[in-house]
DNA sequence: GGATAACGGATAGTATTGCTATCTACTCTG
DNA sequence: CAGAGTAGATAGCAATACTATCCGTTATCC
């Protein structure tokens, strides 16, 4: 497959495939001549990949590149956990680290997580997420926005037992890891359009119940 | 309180708070001369809760103006729904309306719907979004991923009782929308955090009681 | 075997986003 | 009344994500 076969399966154009491949989120093809490159499957499903990253996921070209690099992680570095993987294409903090605020949100997720009874590190990038979120929800003054943080808490444990009851029965390492990284990046978008829909499931049942509530 | 002091007290710089000024995204001060003006706490607060939308919700300056449209919405508009309301701050569709697989994933949607028992129209956007989500893994070929999709869904579900019965419990409008737009907005980032918290404790959990599974 | 279409690789250009800087005419402050 | 600050307008800029063009080379089709 030359690159305007490449290009017209994966619907990408032309121009974006070589400025993926000059970038390095696609590997280039196998050379056959100073000018001619074979590419295979493998390059449409990168294509397709690096597509569903940045349209679905939402993630920068940058973003992509993280993802990729941990998806590709090679065997010496493969040992590592799972955890250190998805640490690896965390969202970057928001805030600065001496945001006003941003300690109480620090010991708020501290209280959660031992409320919970939560085994996990303080250095967990989503730790820090965490944080700011809540953090930036008291700086506005719309705290009831927490007053049910520990049931959101609950919902999501419940969204990681999935997860990871999912990850159990898989028994291939790299495809372990590539199911780790697409279930955290395409996941997330998938759970907000839940949300969004359930709520609206919610609003519909309360307003049958008591209609002029 | 005049520019200076606006930006000192908000951390926003001068230069930034005239671009927002231009945009519209916040209202112009008092104009007590041709070229003075006073700002007020509203101001503070409009200014931090930009910044907020931008920094942790991850929304664009565009996005940002729907939010602030949705939660400035008038009295002639406020009467319509909730669902409204949110459903003009929703996710664009990422993927082109012929996308070969989003007719499927939209049936899927709709089973899901249908299995769960859902109350709920198909013009939601979010139906879109959760149908381009699962046709984009479904594309990948990473379809274990949607082994627990009801799942998912149930535990969503939860998350959206606790949104409406927060939500229930605000007398006033004004603020009853507000909370819903950033109930919606910050508490996306909130949750995917806490996903990623939780899988780390589940993970830890399964790893000690098979050591080496 | 000769026209021509496509190719890989390099370089340059472009549209958009989100600010940032400068300018001008004015006004408040010490 | 000096000079610092201001509103509003316009212009500039850095980053991102492509898009276009060019070059010499290579396949392809009659």
């Amino acid at each position: 497959m030359r690159i305007a076969e490449l290009s017209r399966v994966s619907g990408v154009t032309v121009p974006t495939i070589k400025y993926y491949l000059r970038d390095g989120l696609l590997p280039a093809g196998e050379l056959t001549s100073r000018n001619q490159a074979q590419y295979d499957e493998r390059h449409v499903r990168r294509l397709k990949l690096i597509r569903a990253l940045v349209d679905v996921a939402g993630l920068s070209i940058a973003g992509v590149r993280d993802a990729l690099t941990a998806i590709d992680a090679t065997e010496e570095h493969r040992h590592k956990l799972l955890g250190k993987v998805l640490n690896r294409i965390a969202i970057p903090p928001a805030l600065p680290d001496d945001d006003p605020g941003l300690a109480q949100g620090d010991s708020e997720v501290a209280q959660l997580v031992q409320r919970l009874g939560w085994d996990l590190e303080r250095d967990n990038p989503a730790w820090r997420n965490a944080a700011e979120a809540i953090a930036t929800i008291r700086s506005l003054g719309v705290d009831r926005l927490l007053d049910r943080l520990t049931g959101y808490a609950q919902a999501m444990h419940d969204v990681a037992e999935l997860d990871l009851a999912m990850l159990a029965e898989v028994q291939d390492r790299e495809q372990l890891i590539e199911l780790a990284v697409l279930g955290s990046l395409l996941g997330n978008p998938l759970l907000v359009a839940l949300r969004r829909l359930a709520e609206e499931d919610v609003s519909a049942r309360r307003m049958r119940s008591t209609p002029r509530a």
